[in-house]
DNA sequence: TTGACATTTGCCTATATAGGCATATGATCC
DNA sequence: GGATCATATGCCTATATAGGCAAATGTCAA
């Protein structure tokens, strides 16, 4: 089997940076794909392929506007990712000691 | 350029369904390496792999136990993950907000 | 219709998996 | 040392990129 289709879901999606940041770019925003492009830096054919990766996971969404295309944010999609991430945030907010103490009050459990 | 190696940073580690199904797993309790195989119901050297990556880029860690190896969660690296998307989080907590103000326009409606 | 501009798509290469199977490496006990 | 159990690694195949460049498609204006 090979990797997982970057247009799986969003877990996948994001995974790659320059569409984690052209996410970034359209927070509150809309913006036209040349305007991405100047903004990161990058040739427009590479912007064009991340954006259509965005937009089959539902990231973003499109509004033709003459000649030009106006891409925006819909990031509701990452919620999944947030979600899941938070299931785990005892892990950082919590003092690593008292991460310890409760790994092994529940390993103290389990061995019971 | 190829796609970035799943070793790269948690967000790509954590692109695999059954790396994050590990990672639940460890959820609190520390678990060895069959033991992680059977409850997912997969073969002991795809786990083995899986947990390879997931030490790399620093998610477990292991603690060798006899002949068997203690994998433990760290799962402080995900939280760059959940403040990343923390970030958009207007974007669907809006739209319940928005839901809300909704139904309530509707109810309004029906009560005339 | 033709031309100019904006964006998408096709083609190509180098690089990486995920998982199955066989095998190597480690640790424990006799 | 040798047998045995627990894990890790190597090899192989099918499948996907990410991005560079060229070319196709779309849109508007004169």
């Amino acid at each position: 089997m090979a990797r997982a289709r970057t247009t799986a879901d969003a877990f996948n999606a994001i995974a790659e940076p320059h569409r984690r940041e052209i996410l970034t770019l359209l927070k509150g925003r809309e913006r036209v794909v040349s305007d991405i492009a100047d903004a990161m830096g990058m040739n427009q054919p590479a912007v064009s392929k991340h954006l259509r990766v965005l937009r089959e996971v539902g990231l973003v969404y499109v509004h033709p506007e003459g000649k030009q295309r106006r891409y925006g944010l819909d990031a509701r999609g990452l919620e999944p990712v947030h979600g899941w991430t938070g299931g785990f945030e005892e892990y950082w907010s919590e003092s690593l000691e008292r991460l310890n103490t409760y790994v092994k009050k529940r390993q103290r459990e389990e061995d019971r």
